[in-house]
DNA sequence: ACAAACCGTTGAGTCGAGTCAACGGTTTTG
DNA sequence: CAAAACCGTTGACTCGACTCAACGGTTTGT
């Protein structure tokens, strides 16, 4: 698909998309009839865009995520030293959901809190 | 205390310090022999820091913070109108947690399937 | 066939969240 | 009583993640 359709469907704008792929987070060929040089992007984009939207809510910076979509698509078993990085960014995560739960616990805490001080409804 | 001792405590530099009393996330009152003007910050600007940390790793923004940190000094009962903006916020923190245990789970699998690839030891 | 809709590139601009440098005034300490 | 350590302000700068404008080529709908 082109990069119109690709961003309606993934409802980021074309110069996000463009911005992506210049940071080497998604990839398109060129067209096949060869006289333009529109994008051309694999459906599974989609897949890739979905998992980069989930990362960024995790914290994970676009960096971030070009060293691990790097990593997974390296062959297994060749010097591939990732893990240091990938149970780094795994710690990460699990530490900011922990902290975001935390944080919840007040937010809720203090809804509860306003809602039951006098003259409130 | 002033705001080197805060500075040490929190972990954060003087210059992020002083500007988040810019944003009117903490504040501190001029010191009592007033010669000078350093800053004068209360004990309990910690715990307000700290909660900040929290809520900035579940993905507020200072704005953000700086609008409940109004809402909870506000006083109850007064034409409070605070509770869409706070469901908002609240909504939003468990997008985000839900996003981050998707993203953490595709993580570990991912950690999974490289640790029982072939000659990776 | 021609206007509307789409695509490309380049380069600059924005916004959030800090960070740094420069300059000068206070405190503290050896 | 210096020198070191601390504090203040102002203004510019950085970095990440986009976003926009301008300009021109290509496709598509009527």
């Amino acid at each position: 698909m082109r990069i119109g359709e690709l961003a309606k469907r993934s409802g980021l704008s074309r110069d996000t998309l463009r911005f992506y792929e210049r940071q080497g987070l998604i990839s398109s060929d060129a067209e096949a009839g060869g006289t333009n040089n529109y994008r051309q992007y694999a459906e599974d984009t989609l897949i890739t865009l979905e998992w980069i939207a989930e990362a960024q809510a995790a914290g994970m910076t676009l960096t971030d995520l070009t060293v691990l979509l790097g990593q997974l698509s390296s062959e297994a078993g060749e010097d591939f030293d990732g893990f240091v990085f990938l149970d780094a960014k795994i710690a990460e995560v699990e530490a900011r959901i922990a902290q975001s739960e935390r944080f919840l616990a007040t937010l809720r805490q203090t809804r509860l809190a306003l809602a039951q001080a006098p003259f409130t409804d």
